[in-house]
DNA sequence: CAGTTCCGTGAAAGCGGTTTCATAAAGAAG
DNA sequence: CTTCTTTATGAAACCGCTTTCACGGAACTG
């Protein structure tokens, strides 16, 4: 009831006769007041219409309720998937989710400078990025936790996905329902900053078809370096092959997606010439029945979101790892035609 | 050189030989230091490696640097699009992007109402999301800026989309590749709070081909209640009719995809029987070859934010309606057969 | 040359909560 | 019934910057 509709914890205070301490106690730890006082404040509060200032807390506090995402994250299509599972948790929490995304390995850096100068959230999740030592080293500094989603650093919490074993997953998958002409087609990435899992996933690949005694044919494989060589053409090269492989696995859906668009463009038969599989099962491979290996990506950025909260309530708690299971998701891409 | 590591303004004034006020206006407005003086403050800010505490300067300064963005985001594929524009336009302007996602309205009211009450950003852009009167006027009272996309909310800035407009661009396309017999397919959100525009293109779509003198057939629309009849059940009905249309326009990417996967599984040839016309462009569009109504989605974000910070730097600007260009993007799922 | 305006600067007052510390009252122990 | 702990509470310090205000001197103005 001053001059301007701001009301202040003293207001309240008065109010309900009591000082500004048992007010802030009231609302921070009610069971340290005693009844009758928690209730005239409470009332005070309602009758006041009083509401913290969030940057008067803020300043008093030195902490946030702010929790940062950091990702390269127009690049990758599982992007989303993920901050899903990272919002739901936080949002339980009460933490505000602020998004940096990043262009350039230079912005990076100052920026993570910057953000562990100033302290300004009270942790830091990656998606997806791979940093190098020297960031790493000033994040060690840095006065609020870390949290790495499929980039283990050492020293942090890690939410990794085991890229060599889905590679071997979805070799056995598609040996299983009969492929023995294994293709392969993925590409690198071209930014410094963000994981490429690509080589990961056709090192298990290869491997599990090699204990088969299945080698891949060098033609049957394309990894694509995106800055020399488009998506779109590597695929319509590989397409115009006289013999195709009898299955694709692709390391990632987009590149499945556009896999398949193209074969069927020029005539070829999915799944009945060439099965294929994605990986990452985002969203979209439902849509346009792609079977996916599924990195339940969801529930890493859950996962990634409960280390943080975890690790902010109890600082001195060892660096824990966690490792996200992989299932084949089966839709018509794959399908045989037995069935 | 205190106890701690913290260095404070203090501490740079000392060693600058000026007061703490000065060095702060040396941070803010430099124009209005003396030279002599001003070189000293660098210097001492740079040996005291000083960076100004975040928390402090938001108490003292009341403003954020911080905007917030709602939407219902894991039910739209543009989302994310969106963001990025969002996104750039704010980092290049230092401004934090933080993510309120919604599930429920209730949640949705008592966040936009702790939001304003708090004051805790600088801006909130809501991206599809449609709100009721009284969250509006609560929203009109709040201290900072709002800005709306896809759902014009008068006395706030919109950047709006023509549905209409867009829906009688895909029948004039379509008309125009030789369709006379067509569909459309839609579906409308069960949630409240989220934008639907599925009646309105389709409205649109209708018009134009009515004053082409054709009537859409009512078995070749399907408009779907998202809680009465599941989107596969809908398609895998629509695509059992005798007589197809020779073209279906989508209310939405995804379920444009959604229909060419099943109609092709089905064996029916998209785009030689039916061609197939999407409405928003993602990403993915590319990658399977699907024909879209282009609304420009990173552009959308992009204007959010930037009417936001204009708003923000002038306030008292009258209120700002921008309509974003729509485009057919041509792909495969259109092709005809004469080329 | 006196009077006025302007500019650069420092002292000090916020900002609005939280938190420490001292104190008084109440409860437990001997 | 004293003495030692607790517990509840208020006064006051604090967080570290920004900003207002006042002042002295320089720069105009007539």
């Amino acid at each position: 009831m001053k001059k301007s509709d701001q009301v202040t914890i003293y207001d309240v205070a008065k109010e309900a006769g009591v000082s500004p301490a048992t007010v802030s106690r009231v609302m921070n730890e009610p069971s340290r007041v005693a009844v009758e006082k928690k209730e005239a404040v409470f009332a005070a509060i309602k009758k006041l219409n009083f509401v913290p200032k969030a940057d008067a807390v803020i300043n008093a506090r030195h902490t946030y309720k702010k929790i940062g995402v950091v990702a390269p994250f127009f690049t990758q299509a599982s992007f989303m998937e993920r901050m899903r599972g990272v919002s739901e948790v936080l949002g339980r929490e009460h933490y505000e989710l602020v998004l940096y995304s990043i262009d350039k390995t230079d912005d990076l850096k100052n920026y993570i400078n910057a953000l562990v100068a100033t302290n300004r959230v009270d942790g830091l999740i990656f998606l997806c990025v791979h940093l190098e030592e020297d960031v790493l080293t000033v994040l060690r500094a840095a006065k609020f936790p870390v949290c790495f989603v499929e980039e283990a650093a050492s020293g942090f919490d890690n939410v990794i996905v085991k890229n060599l074993e889905g590679g071997q997953k979805a070799a056995e998958y598609l040996y299983g329902i009969g492929c023995r002409r294994p293709g392969f087609i993925g590409e690198k990435s071209s930014l410094s900053y963000a994981v490429s899992a690509t080589e990961e996933r056709f090192r298990g690949y290869e491997f599990y078809f090699a204990n088969q005694g299945i080698v891949i044919q060098d033609k049957h494989v394309w990894i694509g370096d995106f800055t020399e060589k488009k998506l779109d053409e590597g695929i319509r090269d590989f397409l115009k092959q006289a013999e195709l492989p009898d299955c694709v696995f692709c390391s990632s859906d987009l590149i499945a997606a556009r896999f398949i668009a193209l074969a069927r463009e020029k005539g070829v038969g999915i799944p009945s010439q060439v099965k294929v599989l994605g990986f990452d099962n985002i969203d979209i491979a439902q849509y346009i029945g792609l079977s996916s290996v599924s990195q339940n990506l969801d529930d890493s950025g859950k996962m990634a979101a409960e280390l943080m909260l975890a690790k902010i309530k109890s600082e001195n708690r060892t660096v824990a790892n966690m490792v996200l299971p992989l299932d084949i998701i089966e839709r018509e891409s794959t399908k045989t035609m037995a069935e």
